[in-house]
DNA sequence: TATTGTGAACCGGTTCACAGCG
DNA sequence: CGCTGTGAACCGGTTCACAATA
């Protein structure tokens, strides 16, 4: 339903709306919000009123609407259920992050296929194995999962979730995953990242405009 | 020069081709590296038709002078000098990455605000303060920087390396950073990468068609 | 003949001007 | 009068058919 690329910036119209909110601001602007999330006003608007009537010709938007709206499009409207799939270093990282439950995630299990590592714990969780992985799925209500397990593991790790009744996939993995089509995967790869920048630093776009 | 859309499918080309390469395959197709890569056979075709004449036609493309091409052309021809800023979970993960030379990246350096972790050492570094930036990242012929400091942090530090002679930061922080037009910034947003999952979990789409 | 490279049609997303409305 | 919502023009990227060529 929503383009891609205007999910993306939905994201980012989202905090900085959470942001006015947490300053107090009650009313703001397409052109406000354009200026904190390196938009125009004119993509702003486009891209809000993907969600709705959500503002008022002539004043604006209100913050705090603006804001419960934009979380019910994204369907941050109850807890998520998420799991860590491989308990390396990055695992570990992300089971210490502490700030899942501002953003309405809870942390529920992590999994390992390293039995040395089962029965120990990270952040607040006790690692379990992936013996009857669809029974944990089920018994901690998961409903998506980090893979954050070697790129060589991740499919064969996907496949388990996914058939353990997983819905949605985040994958760290710097590799492509092959998943059923119903269900989703979103990619973190900073590898990627990191290889883009190289590019562009290596390729230094021409400098036609003077700074203002 | 190249679409930023073209930029990310050869990452994963050059992925899949490094592959092919150590698995000791001579020559491949557009519709082989499409398979691996997710893509169509078409797209693969107009995409490495942006770094040259890369193939042979009738029969395909040779797997070693591909490899080497596509390094060439997203700038992976030399060592890239990356250091660290902010030795938080992420940064400390980041550092005990084992692999970055296998990718012609180089940590050279890790950094903090924070007195009391000056003189620790994260994976092979000892983490530096900010007292005279630019000099420490002259010294260390830093090309970039991973940025994982926390969002509130985020504008400041990269200020801190942007103005200390930094041509690329690699953003980590969930929030958007502003810069010059000379230097280069991508993101690496885990929590936005959540969020969008979340939309398309939430929203899952009408299913007509039915699996192959 | 088999497979690439590419001009052209197509499509979706961005930009924009302005109509709609408080 | 000011700012949003939106139809329409515009633009870039994707798809495709086919010409080029080993």
């Amino acid at each position: 339903m929503i383009p891609t690329a205007t999910l993306g910036r939905l994201v980012t119209y989202l905090r900085v709306v959470a942001e006015l909110e947490t300053e107090g601001v009650l009313t703001t602007s397409s052109e406000a919000i354009a200026g904190r999330a390196h938009a125009t006003a004119f993509q702003v608007r486009k891209d809000l009123a993907y969600c709705g009537r959500l503002g008022t010709r002539g004043s604006g938007y209100q913050v705090a609407p603006l804001a419960r709206e934009l979380r019910r499009a994204l369907g941050l409207t109850r807890v998520w259920h998420v799991a860590i799939m491989g308990v390396g270093r990055l695992g570990q990282a992300l089971a210490d992050y502490p700030n899942f439950d501002r953003y309405d995630f809870a942390l529920r299990a992590a999994y390992d296929a390293d039995p040395a590592k089962v029965g120990s714990t990270v952040g607040p969780l006790v690692v379990e194995g992936l013996d009857d992985l669809a029974a944990s799925v089920a018994r901690h209500a998961l409903d998506m999962a980090f893979l954050t397990v070697p790129a060589a593991a991740a499919q064969g790790a996907a496949d388990a979730l996914v058939a353990a009744g997983i819905r949605g996939i985040l994958n760290f993995a710097p590799t492509v995953i092959e998943v059923p089509a119903h269900i989703r995967v979103e990619s973190v790869d900073f590898l990627a990242g990191l290889t883009r920048l190289t590019y562009y630093v290596g390729n230094p776009p021409a400098e036609h405009d003077a700074p203002s």
